[in-house]
DNA sequence: ACCTGAACACCGTTCAAGT
DNA sequence: ACCTGAACACCGTTCAAGT
């Protein structure tokens, strides 16, 4: 058992948080618990809560950077495309990927329900925001004779549709095996959404 | 408390149904609980377990109805419309109408992970293919050029793209109000991607 | 000051014991 | 035969008590 000023409170905070990332990545967000948490990092669960606020808390700031590598790897890797549509088509085969990857770390973004009358923070709302900005300014070039409103909407229409696409196949319901798939399907539909809508 | 006899074992199975689908109606399946059915229904946790296998069981066989639920309004209110992008546009419509009007029963059929390694039933899946189908149906007449391969593709992606605005939707990650507003991104979503399809 | 360990009010699931 | 009620192994959260 660890004791008082083995570990500065910031040093606990960060191991509670790797701890999270591997509890959660080997058996789902269904596995994750306090108790889990803290047996891992030596610590008591009272621990814990001189740390995090509450689970809720805790799960909130894994998902803040779970987000934030998902956002990097984002924008990192559309960088590599040249034409406006193939970066667009690049940020869906990277969320794709990034979920497929990581599905129990992804999955737990949506999963997680804040307990009782808790609110969402500023702070991650904006996390979330900045990926729809990602996908709003990947379609402007394709949208000339658009106006800032439609484009917005289109947006977030598309990136709705790239997301159904991924948590269909990460839970097993679409049928479909393999990450190629998937890319497939998503090419399928931001492809034909992207012809329609630069036509109109 | 009630006594042996009071209800027959099939009373007892439809006393739980419904008062499951009352109580995720009004507190969300976070807030459901073995113990919570069982006192609304005036029995013991032990006598659920005597009608049910798990609560596993008990959440599959509500989210059952919801699709049934779900399916015929589906297949009723698309019946109205005449021609065949209409009836497809109405799927969508429906669709995002039923999960705005129950949003927790609906939500339910998707929060719900199966606890350990236990497996989906094959009745339920079947439940889930049948949601696809109508879907696939519905693309055909709007296909002609298209091999039932594709079709089946493009099905999957569309309702997918769907169902994505509409689960983050509901979860209020979309900064929309109201059912307009998702049935007017389902219809953007939609509309686009099918002049896509039909043209290429 | 930091951390523990026990407590509280909950879970899902099982099963001997009562009627 | 049907149902209970207590038990078991878990939860999240709190906080007096120890070092």
């Amino acid at each position: 058992m660890a004791r008082r000023s083995d570990h500065s409170r910031d040093q606990i905070h960060e191991m509670a948080l790797s701890a999270t990332e591997r509890i959660v990545g080997e058996q789902g967000y269904q596995g994750l618990s306090a108790r889990k948490v803290a047996g891992a990092i030596g610590y008591t669960v009272g621990t814990l809560y001189l740390v995090f606020d509450n689970l809720d808390d805790l799960i909130l700031q894994v998902n803040g950077r779970t987000l934030d590598r998902l956002y990097a790897r984002m924008v990192q890797e559309q960088a590599k495309q040249k034409q406006a549509k193939e970066r667009l088509l690049q940020l869906g085969h990277s969320y794709i990927q990034f979920a497929c990857e990581e599905p129990h770390t992804w999955q737990m973004i949506f999963e997680h329900r804040l307990t009782g009358e808790r609110e969402i923070p500023e702070w991650f709302q904006l996390k979330v925001a900045r990926m729809f900005a990602l996908v709003e300014t990947g379609l402007e070039p394709l949208a000339a004779q658009h106006s800032p409103g439609e484009i917005a909407l289109a947006a977030r229409a598309l990136w709705s549709g790239v997301h159904g696409v991924c948590i269909l196949a990460v839970s097993d319901k679409l049928d479909v095996v393999g990450v190629e798939s998937v890319q497939n399907l998503t090419d399928l539909l931001v492809g034909n959404f992207l012809k329609g809508f630069m036509s109109s």
